[in-house]
DNA sequence: CGAGGCATAATTGTCAACAATCTAATCTTA
DNA sequence: TAAGATTAGATTGTTGACAATTATGCCTCG
């Protein structure tokens, strides 16, 4: 595939080999050759090896040397450092979202949560990893908190992980309706401009998934996939 | 340059260009000419594209098609953006290592502190970013906190972003002995294991860092160097 | 003298080939 | 038969070459 205008090979491989990771597509520690790449794309092995390089920053691949790249793995440490993580940045970016989010952003985030109350209500004991509601709305206020930032830390980097992490360690408890109310808090603090309940409640929340996680993951220690 | 053993060229390109674009050895927005690079290296220009588009996803260098790349640049509002990134993500940081950290690294905190301290006896009003006593600091919290995710993305990623910025917006003030007495209350909240009142403690620090940034660079509004 | 256009040079994006290393299948031998 | 060595095949790491694009210098023209 030759060059095309003003784009370049490199940022659609990223863009579709870690769509591809996050969603289960390609399994955790799944060897990715360089060869069949290049064949799926079109290209050579160069552009697939500089995005490889990006996906390896970003925590999803993994190379070593003369073998090759992988799907990168987790373990249940990682998974709950990632949890910390995730705790202290989202804590901020829901901190920040209360303090300067615009109103349109605010109404489509009620939209989201409105859209994950029926989405409970319809299937109230979906498995974590098929709970797109959830998902969603934290998305939503990494990516429209005003700090960019924290968005691409968030959206591009740790969400992905936590991602493979599930696939991975499958069967992780969701918390279902619990999770719903505590969003609810999340959210009204939010359209109050209340940024430090908003962190205070996007914390409890977080740490309190992390908890069950801790607990249920201690108590089934290998549950990989 | 062949390939010697079981290691490979990128890495050690990037470890190399990310510590010469930390310490100012190349200047914010510079180019960097593949073909140079491959001679300065004596490799050929494929290991330094994958090293090149490694340091793209960690922020310290910005591709632009068919033109190359620089050495990244960030805006003031991007300064801001990652102290408040820093705020939470240090804040988790030192709680973690008051709640978790060896005694033999905390004993070394001490130590680093007291380094601090005598340094800012020399002199006391040293520019913010010729403070290695205070980065020093930081660093060992972050680097030592038990948790590697937090770790890496501070690091590698946020630190040296944030010292790129004091390389373009130069002339950032240093907070000098109020810093200092900052550090006093974080380290002692760290040694008493007392994870709350760290936390609390460090982002205040860091809080009132960005406060002053903020006057300062609102009222100088391009100190770009 | 300055603005705009053209040709040339330099640089990037991509590819295909080569050398080094790893993988596996086969063969040998105890 | 099982363990180890050996060899052929496949894969990675690196390189140099070529096409596409951009930067540079020169020239023309107003």
């Amino acid at each position: 595939m030759k060059q095309s205008g003003r784009t370049t090979l490199t940022p659609g491989i990223v863009e579709q080999l870690s769509l591809d990771i996050a969603e289960g597509h390609i399994e955790p520690g799944q060897k990715l050759s360089e060869a069949m790449l290049a064949k799926r794309f079109g290209t050579s092995r160069g552009p697939i090896r500089e995005g490889l390089r990006r996906l390896e920053e970003r925590g999803l691949v993994s190379f070593h040397p003369n073998i090759g790249a992988r799907v990168a793995t987790y373990s249940v440490k990682d998974y709950i450092h990632l949890f910390q993580a995730r705790e202290a940045m989202e804590g901020m970016t829901a901190k920040l979202a209360a303090e300067s989010m615009s109103l349109d952003d605010k109404t489509i985030l009620r939209t989201v949560f409105h859209e994950h109350e029926k989405q409970l209500m319809n299937q109230p004991d979906s498995p974590y990893d098929q709970d797109p509601g959830d998902w969603d709305f934290h998305y939503l206020i990494a990516k429209r908190c005003g700090n960019p930032i924290l968005s691409s830390l968030l959206c591009d980097e740790l969400y992905q992980r936590i991602r493979l992490c599930r696939k991975q360690h499958c069967n992780t408890p969701g918390r279902g309706v619990r999770a719903l109310k505590e969003h609810r808090r999340i959210l009204e603090a939010i359209e109050e401009n209340d940024g430090e309940l908003a962190e205070l409640m996007m914390r409890r929340h977080i740490a309190a998934a992390r908890k069950v996680l801790e607990s249920f993951l201690l108590a089934n220690p290998t549950t990989i996939k």
